[in-house]
DNA sequence: ATCTTTCTAGTTTTT
DNA sequence: CTAGAAAGAT
């Protein structure tokens, strides 16, 4: 319901007070507000109040009686930032939150593709895989259509297919010039495509990609839902892609309220499809926008602020703020702490012991982060927090989801669910073992093939044939009902109790329970575990949506806990004090930015960093070790070239040294130096050793005479070596 | 059909 | 190094 007292607000006059949420707001800010006719660009900073505005400014249209929640469209790019909106706007304008179309593009594009699945060949009910069941799908489509996945890996074609969804190109839009894997990823396209509505599923791309086709194609459709949204706001429209825009085009085109926010600063998701010149061409493409901009920060010391200012300088192509502290200067404030190690143990040792002394000094862990550029870096921290007893959690670390026995146990679901799942099928129809082996299902795949049919239907029919065996032919039929009646009693069971049947009828617990591999227990534990997770839902059908869209693991937010996390993982999130590890070549900016980005990569990677220094709010910690180990080879990366980009005045070097030095910390501790790597013994080689050399990698001893060695290797072919060159892989 | 061994290839970020 | 696939053994 709309309050009559807040609407009557907006009458000029008539207000005693301008309604509460707008006070303390600056002025841009409330600009940004209050201006809700028309397209409105509002770039905004880091720290400088976005969620802020955008949950006012939602208030706003909501309170003033410009739309009801359900006309309201409200995009954000994570699920924790739609869950913080929801909330928050709640908080602020009472009832009806719950109504606002309000998520992902995700989930919202799942949403309106249930209601009119017929339309683009689905059913209701279908299936949205994840990565690694669109890959499974993939590659049981080349191995149909009998391509090699030596010659054409399927990661790659699934790389292919992935963009070109990502910019709403259906197969048959795909320029033939475009096409990869030798001419053939197109037409995979096409096969993948048709597989996917065969088994009545989707996977992530085909959320944007086929609402797009959806309202190109029913023009009724789109009609209705240019008409519903009244009010279209969007967060993070740095990391749209180009269906995105494409997709808040049509809807936008008829009302043109459609409000972006983002900074084109913070734009870290090129590789994932987001096509920065979305917000770079915002004005161009809605002409007459409104751009406003939010540059006072809140959130960081000038320090920081200043050095996260000097580096992102260095980018071309950028819109153009200049942050500017919204904060006094405490005189107080630490400049941004830069530290060199010797190698990532010590590393690990010296955050450990900083943070130890912080706590001591009262800070708070749950306002400490650790923010790494790739997933494999928490580990050594992780061992070392550990050991010094210092409480943390990895946030977005190996997903509860994702697990062997869950994803086994969803499958199981998944089935029940929507029997033509074949992927879910195929996963658990010989788990337990029941013996139905690779040449049993290499039947039931050619028929299913050859009819376009979903494995359990092909299943269906070759029961009534002599092409099975008679004992899989027995267990499959056994399989089957026992399926039928699991789904009769999805109908009277709750989603919880369902779960418990299926996983102890189907022997899939027992087989955990009776496994001595050490980790069983745990496993068993984590079924418990999913089973108590899907007491808070009342259908199946809403619990597999939740797992495939909501892959949060916000367990244990708010707990004492320091934060360990990726870059990426980070943005939107601020701390006290941010540590920043691992600031090398070769580790950051990551080489593969750069090899497959060039230029553009190389920026990507520092507004990465920018993002990273921006999350702190008092104290930022960067590091670099001079001695890095990454596989089992011992790397010796120069400090990052971003290093060189921090404004000298705004960085305190923990101990002097020049860049390229060897690393402080190396003369007095003197173990480093005497107690090197233990001494290469001089090893003799046999032919078919295995052997590492510094330049061309692993390899293979073919002849080995007096020291001189004939050696393959696996990358750089035929090379004669002197043995003191190598060593034993 | 299933278990065991051998080999190879891939190593970022995530809705 | 390690996961996953292919090949070989039971």
């Amino acid at each position: 319901m709309i309050d009559p007292l807040l609407a009557a607000d907006e009458e000029p006059g008539l207000s005693a007070a301008p309604p509460s949420y707008l006070s303390g707001l600056n002025p841009e800010q409330l600009l940004a507000v209050q201006t809700t006719e028309g397209p409105v660009l509002v770039l905004a900073g880091a720290g400088t109040g976005k969620t802020r505005v955008l949950t006012s400014r939602l208030a706003h249209i909501l309170a003033s009686g410009r739309a009801r929640p359900w006309q309201v469209l409200a995009v954000t790019f994570t699920n924790r930032a739609a869950g913080e909106m929801r909330e928050r706007v709640a908080a602020i304008s009472g009832a009806d939150a719950g109504k606002l179309w309000l998520g992902t593009f995700h989930s919202v594009g799942v949403r309106i593709l249930r209601a009119h699945a017929d339309k683009v060949g689905l059913r209701p009910n279908f299936t949205v895989l994840d990565a690694d069941d669109q890959l499974r799908l993939l590659k049981q489509v080349m191995a149909d259509a009998n391509l090699d996945p030596k010659r054409y890996p399927p990661p790659m074609v699934l790389a292919a297919i992935q963009g070109w969804k990502d910019r709403g190109l259906t197969p048959d839009k795909v320029p033939d010039e475009d096409d990869r894997a030798e001419g053939k990823a197109i037409g995979l396209y096409r096969l993948y495509q048709q597989r996917l509505l065969t088994v009545n599923a989707t996977d992530f791309g085909d959320l944007l990609l086929l609402v797009l086709e959806l309202f190109t194609h029913n023009a009724d459709i789109l009609t209705q839902y240019q008409e519903r949204f009244r009010y279209i706001l969007v967060d993070e429209y740095q990391d749209t892609n180009v269906a995105q825009y494409l997709w808040l085009r049509l809807l936008a085109r008829k009302n043109g309220n459609l409000c972006c926010v983002g900074d084109d600063d913070q734009s870290i998701y090129s590789w994932r499809g987001a096509e920065i010149d979305n917000i770079l061409r915002f004005e161009h493409d809605f002409p007459g926008a409104t751009v406003i901009r939010l540059e006072r920060n809140y959130r960081s010391t000038p320090h920081i602020l200043a050095a996260a200012s000097g580096l992102i300088a260095h980018n071309d192509g950028r819109l153009g703020k200049t942050l500017m502290p919204g904060r006094p200067a405490d005189p107080g404030s630490t400049k941004v702490e830069l530290r060199g190690v010797w190698n990532g143990e010590e590393e690990a040792r010296f955050v450990a012991e900083r943070i130890a002394e912080l706590e001591r000094h009262g800070q708070r862990l749950s306002e400490i982060a650790i923010l790494v550029r790739a997933g494999f870096q928490t580990r050594e921290f992780e061992e070392r927090l550990m050991r010094v007893g210092l409480a943390y959690r990895v946030v977005g670390g190996p997903r509860f989801y994702e697990r062997q026995e869950i994803r086994d146990a969803l499958a199981y679901l998944r089935v029940i669910a929507q029997s033509a799942d074949s992927l879910a099928f195929e996963r658990i129809v010989n788990l337990p073992k029941r013996g139905i082996g690779d040449s049993t299902l290499q039947v039931v795949h050619k028929l299913a093939r050859a009819q376009n049919l979903p494995l359990v239907d092909a299943v269906r029919r070759l029961l009534d044939t002599d092409d099975l065996k008679p004992r899989p032919k027995a267990t499959l039929s056994a399989l089957l009902d026992q399926f039928a009646a699991w789904a009769k009693l999805a109908e009277i069971l709750s989603p919880a109790e369902l779960a418990k049947t299926v996983l102890d009828q189907s022997g899939y617990l027992a087989m955990w329970r009776a496994d001595p591999a050490p980790d069983a227990p745990g496993r068993v534990d984590n079924l418990k575990e999913l089973v108590a997770a899907l007491e808070s839902f009342d259908s199946l059908t809403a619990f597999l949506e939740h797992v495939s869209l909501v892959m949060e693991n916000d367990a244990q937010a708010g707990a004492e806990k320091i934060s360990l996390m990726t870059l990426h993982g980070a943005k939107g999130l601020e701390f006290d004090v941010v540590f920043l590890p691992g600031w090398e070549e070769g580790l950051f900016p990551h080489p593969r930015a750069l090899d497959e980005q060039g230029m553009r990569g190389l920026e990507e990677e520092r507004r990465l960093a920018y993002v990273g220094l921006t999350r702190a709010r008092e104290r930022a910690i960067i590091s670099h070790a001079a001695e890095r180990r990454v596989y089992n080879q011992w790397m010796h990366p120069p400090p990052s070239r971003f290093l060189e980009e921090l404004p000298g005045e705004h960085v305190e070097r923990a101990q002097i040294r020049g860049l390229d030095a060897r690393p402080p910390g190396l003369a007095e501790r003197d173990t480093a130096w005497s107690a090197p790597k233990p001494a290469k013994p001089a090893a003799t080689f046999q032919p078919g050793d295995r052997v590492f050399h510094q330049k061309f990698g692993y390899g293979r001893v073919l002849i080995s005479d007096a020291g001189k060695l004939d050696i393959e290797f696996d990358k750089a072919g035929m090379k004669k070596v002197i043995d003191s060159f190598v060593a034993k892989a």
